[in-house]
DNA sequence: CGGAAATTGTACCTATTGGTACAAAATATC
DNA sequence: GATATTTTGTACCAATAGGTACAATTTCCG
């Protein structure tokens, strides 16, 4: 239920999306509706932001500290990412939430969301051996450039433009070659 | 009075921006309002988006095309992207439109929007001896980049997150050096 | 089966939405 | 100063917003 529910907010956004299009997206009636989430729609925002964070903590930044290959863990990322917004196709609600003016509503949510992404993924480039600050920097490159992605590639309509942005991020992250004297092991 | 209107949508989005606030923020009563933009909300909108593209196109693209010396054109370039942004606090608008539901309603400007900065960003970089492609996909990622720095620093509310983001990419523009066979004069 | 609990549909509420009508007021023009 | 034009405030409108109340139904479980 709370992926139709994410659908609809990632389609019309959290104020576009009405009670009655989320009723039809669900298939629920106003009286289910309010039995499930007693509070209205900001419970339904909050569960299905909740719903994505989890399911990218699962899928993507678990896997992602724990992977003993970190470039193949980095790799998993690009895979599950490029999968999870189908392409481009598919669009951040979490993002959409940050740039909208629902943001103060969900701002603890979404800030844990990027925060946590960063953390993993800096992890896993420490262990490339990248200096902390350095391996943060590029987590943070990386992330933005995937929300960038989608941000460029809706607007001008064309996927291929979030599929070269994945690549070049990859391909950089890899090619980057950490300094020497800030090796360090884990 | 279109600048006014923009700092509303900024704040509140297309949907989220009622007649009520706009109202408000213009200092205009629903009969001036009406006057002035027979069209109603769709029509403001329209035209704030207008009134952004064109400002990027004196101020950003066309200074960009022009410029004799591309690194300094580049440079003002990113100098003034962090001002108009003021240094990630405003959201981009057209972005946000982007990302929104009302997308379809502005498809075309917003498209444009984007193009246009691509074409005068490769433009530069074709004259710094890049090839067509190369150039192209180079503002490409220059221009997602701000994009998706808009983004995460406004999820994690931190605007040095923004800073970080221009500087590293005005960087990598300069750093990357054209393939010696793919130099050429335009 | 029978009772208890979870689930649902319907009717209803108030506030607000974008938008219209239009007369009053302000402003410009001669 | 009279006239024509632009600009404004006010009162309205139907539609929809999110939300509540609650009885009727369905499902669960012993």
């Amino acid at each position: 239920m709370l992926s139709a529910l994410g659908e609809v907010f990632r389609a019309h956004g959290y104020e576009g999306a009405s009670l009655a299009l989320i009723s039809e997206a669900t298939g629920l009636g106003k009286g289910s509706l309010y039995h499930f989430f007693p509070g209205g729609k900001e419970q339904m925002a909050a569960e299905v932001l909740g719903s994505i964070d989890a399911w990218f903590v699962t899928e993507i930044y678990r896997p992602l500290r724990k992977a003993s290959d970190p470039r193949g863990g980095i790799a998993d990322m690009f895979a599950g990412v490029d999968t999870y917004f189908r392409s481009g196709r598919r669009v951040c609600l979490i993002g959409v939430v940050a740039l909208g003016n629902a943001r103060d509503l969900f701002a603890d949510r979404v800030k844990e969301y990027f925060v946590a992404w960063v953390d993993a993924l800096a992890l896993a480039l420490r262990k490339l051996g990248h200096s902390p600050t350095v391996a943060r920097h590029l987590a943070e490159q990386a992330v933005l450039e995937i929300q960038g992605a989608l941000v460029l590639a809706r607007a001008v309509n064309d996927r291929k433009v979030f599929s070269r942005a994945l690549m070049r991020s990859h391909r950089r992250l890899m090619l980057t070659r950490p300094e020497r004297s800030q090796r360090r092991s884990i």
